[in-house]
DNA sequence: CTTAGCACTCAGAGATAACGAGTGCTAAGA
DNA sequence: TCTTAGCACTCGTTATCTCTGAGTGCTAAG
């Protein structure tokens, strides 16, 4: 069943007004509201039907309301106004984007510092892989006596290398025979491509470097799954201190302790067509975490890698404000490092309630 | 002026009564200790009397005391007897070392957490070089066309390379070349030694190849700097909340938020003779931070480079076990990763109050 | 020098009362 | 039929007060 528009209207506004204050809202409240041409008495009366559909919810007797999952959700998905970024916000933002981009690791903690800092809640970043990663080309290079460089050029661009120290005595020969062969039989396979089999193959083809071979490739399996894994930054976990939620520490202690890398990566990530995804309250990110919500988004890295960058909170946040910045970010670092196809950013446009008027959505406090 | 012996006796039981409860001792509680053959009225006095020197507080008039940092100070210098790890936490400490070391940042962090983890405080871990990082040597590698990788063979055994396009057509002499050339003038040099002058030179033997010479130098200070840069990882921040002086979330998120990698790096380090060093109070460590210290202790990580790791806590934090627990570890870290040249370890051997007995001198509780 | 005794202090725990924000329901009005 | 003013009722919050007891300093006797 459908809500009447006046019903919307009244929840976005006692979800608005609950973002703001954190207090359970009254019906006066939200009456004196400019807009609302309706007196408290009737928007009582639609608290309690709206509360009847599980949208809304009473801490006790003579409370207000305050959204429950469900309300949240339904605002996400309906009632949620476009955040414009102000020119200021803008111009911090991408003052904050001018980091000096180092590699693809420091650069998603740097990207989750920031993220944490604009939003004032903990933030994460990951980076995955989109494409597979194969060894393109193998080096030999010899150093010292008894000593060679591995060198591994990666379909990502990337190159990495290691300093080996030789067994026995070879000739540059012998190491040009490897390097032949590891060049032919070895590149541009996928991790699990590499079969004992093959292996005994190649070892066979290496002549006096056979001993090398399960050097190399152990090399090769540990750069590969290096590369392969994606690590979790979080950071800005205390920010949620700041959150009224969080006040009694016992319940803050107790979120923040399972706040951690693994509950993260565990996250459903946004699916094909929209980067952007909001998980509301424990049903949807872990039930152990009581009252906290997730927004994510997804980036283009560049080098067949998309990164994620994701803000936690109380499911009481400013879903509004919070997704315009991860946009924002979203889309600049996908500009700053992607091949130049931008994702499409921001939540679909919701449906306005009135004819859009040329102000700003929402105040800034 | 020195204390009497039992005055000694009595402050060193205040300090482990408040260190073990959190709460002013009363003259009653430690004169019901074992050990204690003195009345209350007895150590009432001697209280007065410690208050008098500043090694006690008094929270307010009816209430019993609590260590002063100078009480904390005397304490660890002093009279704190040196804690021994059960069979049971050498067991699950060792356990715990045995993680996959991979590159130095990512050892860092696990140490980091670890340590955090077994102290149940935040802790953090910092490397940084005791010798500078100079280039060993240079290889350019032809990769594709319009393509070579430069690698640079650093002092410290590791090996960094970047793809380079070239800008221009240049064939394998003329890398030879600036290969021999960048061999012969830029190894073994310190950073602070890439005068424009020597660069200049360089370049002007570098002959077709001169324009890339800038590109190497960028990337040769770059690796440097990098190497030489030591970063501060600071984990387990929100442990604090466990302790009872962070139960006022304001207290907590206070200190939360200036505790971060700043504040660490700009904590003294310990000096060359002694590797473990204890900083209390606001004084030594932060005046934002109230009531905390730190415990910090340096270890080897061989490839010259020194380990620094720290555990911050509550003024009244269990220096003994805190100690012990760090030193194992730094011992252990040292032994893994240095040239085997172990550190001494732990705090230097306590004065003993009374002959030293066969037993632990503290319970595990 | 030690200790028993005593009067005094003061933070914290409960108990009680007053407050007021908010509700649901009813009945009158549009 | 929908809206709204009015009202009794609920119940968490806050303030005030008292009471309790741990702890102190001081004094005087052992």
């Amino acid at each position: 069943m459908e809500l009447t528009a006046r019903q919307k209207l009244i929840l976005k506004a006692i979800v608005e007004c609950y973002v703001e204050t954190a207090e359970p809202v009254g019906s006066k409240t939200i009456a004196a509201m400019p807009g609302m041409d309706f007196s408290s008495a009737t928007i009582r009366n639609e608290m309690a039907e709206l509360t009847n559909l599980g949208l809304l919810e009473q801490p006790h007797t003579s409370a207000g309301r305050v959204p429950s999952p469900d309300g949240y959700r339904l605002y996400v998905d309906e009632l949620m106004q476009q955040y414009r970024l102000s020119e200021d916000e803008t111009h911090s933002l991408n003052e904050a984007l001018d980091l000096k981009m180092k590699k693809v690791d420091r650069m998603l903690t740097d990207v989750g510092k920031l993220v944490s800092r604009m939003t004032d809640l903990p933030a994460y970043a990951v980076a995955s892989r989109s494409r597979t990663v194969t060894v393109r080309r193998f080096e030999l290079l010899m150093a010292e006596t008894h000593c060679f460089i591995l060198v591994v050029m990666l379909s990502t661009e990337s190159v990495k290398n290691k300093l080996i120290k030789l067994p026995l005595e070879l000739t540059e020969q012998d190491l040009k025979l490897l390097s032949a062969v590891l060049n032919a039989s070895l590149t541009d396979l996928e991790l699990t491509a590499l079969t004992p089999e093959l292996l005994a193959k190649v070892e066979r083809s290496a002549g006096a470097a056979a001993s090398l071979v399960p050097v190399v490739v152990d090399f090769v399996t540990a750069v590969l799954t290096e590369e392969q894994h994606s690590e979790v930054y979080l950071t800005g976990q205390t920010r949620l201190l700041g959150q009224p939620e969080y006040h009694d520490v016992a319940k803050a202690q107790q979120v923040l302790s399972t706040l951690d890398e693994d509950i993260i990566s565990n996250l459903p990530a946004p699916t094909g067509d929209k980067p952007l995804q909001i998980l509301v309250g424990p049903e949807e990110v872990a039930k152990e975490l009581k009252d906290t919500s997730v927004v994510m988004t997804r980036f283009d890295i560049g080098d067949g890698m998309e990164g994620l960058i994701g803000v936690v909170g109380p499911t009481r946040m400013d879903y509004a404000r919070v997704t315009a910045r991860l946009s924002y970010f979203a889309e600049s670092l996908g500009r700053m490092f992607g091949k130049g196809e931008t994702l499409p950013v921001g939540p679909e446009p919701p449906r306005q309630l009135k004819p859009p008027s040329g102000e700003t959505p929402h105040e800034d406090n």
